[in-house]
DNA sequence: ACCTGAACACCGTTCAAGT
DNA sequence: ACCTGAACACCGTTCAAGT
């Protein structure tokens, strides 16, 4: 009992990363409407003003947790193209992910695309985002490469193809699509119908 | 100043459309985040428990107030549908509407589709929302009828569709895409390219 | 019938003070 | 160096009381 003086006072920063494990976790269950920093720090049994040793104000630690949130469907993204074959698939695959990922945790997916935080300079944030648009726009780049896609410019094509897989997701998250987020098997179907459109459009022939 | 009562006193529910109205230009001014009653109160010269008069609580009257905010959406796609010829033009029109609708007012379209709104039941509000979605399939009915599209359901095509424009219009309003809101100019191209994709696609031939 | 003022339980943020 | 407790200016909501 003596030796280690680590769990009841947070020392050098464990506090730093036990708020945002915190504040992960009420995100997800309270969603950011009833997210609150004094909530945070009761969760991690420290008084409401220690958040400020560690974060300038509300906005920073939440700036925090959704560059998290990018990295997480990044890292997904990738996943998801590394192990398939041609364009078509990767594409279908890329959209059945970016619909998993934002459509398991609203309260993230509110975050990170509600508009809820005031976008500030050149964050880490902005660094996260566009790495999550390089994969799209990888995939294209792929696809030109085998001669799929017509001859546009790539970043055009992957914006397409993003707007659609985001729209889908967006619509589901914000309950306006009555879908259910654990239907796992709709949400796939839903995934495969929008990016069978992309590659193919709506028009015969 | 004796036989007119009417300015100072909001009889007769003048004052839960004095609320509404000033609710609406307040979410426009300071977006959802910074929109609290008691400045709405504040704003219409009455005092912080007078609204609770006319609305059940903050919920019901943003929910008011999105109710009007797909009513205009909705008008706004039917008009421009209205005026165009081919199941292409419709299409391309829709978009270019629909962007700029919803870019136009970020705080209303955050309100509308960014989840902030305990989605309760049957409301109004689900009415208008269908009515907005009805207006999309229409588009895409009219454009099975002379045979320009591929022959699926209705519905699935239009929430491709609908996806899409949606998406688009996401990632501008989450400033996840640097567009200018008030470049009409590079939202028309936007609307135009993602239209043409939902379209014809991006696989080459 | 409609509005007010005080009151309650919450926030985010700051700052002196403690160890 | 890091955390606490009191304090301030805000919320949303309720309720007795006023006209």
């Amino acid at each position: 009992m003596a030796g280690l003086k680590t769990t009841d006072h947070y020392h050098h920063g464990d506090l730093r990363n036990a708020l945002l494990q915190a504040a992960e976790r009420l995100l997800q269950e309270r969603g950011v409407g009833g997210f609150s920093l004094r909530d945070v720090a009761r969760a991690v049994g420290v008084s409401h003003a220690a958040p400020y040793r560690h974060f300038r104000d509300k906005g920073t630690l939440l700036r925090a947790l959704t560059g998290r949130g990018f990295e997480r469907l990044r890292a997904a993204l990738a996943d998801a193209v590394a192990g398939q074959r041609g364009p078509e698939q990767s594409l279908i695959a890329a959209t059945r992910v970016y619909l998993q990922t934002t459509v398991q945790d609203p309260g993230m997916t509110r975050l990170m695309f509600g508009g809820v935080i005031p976008a500030q300079g050149d964050d880490d944030i902005t660094l996260r985002l566009s790495s999550v648009r390089e994969v799209l726009v990888g995939i294209i780049k792929a696809g030109l490469a085998v001669g799929a896609y017509r001859d546009r410019e790539p970043r055009e094509l992957a914006l397409v193809a993003w707007s659609s897989m985001h729209g889908l997701a967006m619509l589901i998250d914000s309950a306006t699509l009555d879908v259910e987020p654990d239907d796992t098997e709709q949400l796939d179907a839903l995934a495969r119908s929008v990016a069978q459109i992309v590659l193919y459009g709506i028009s015969r022939s």
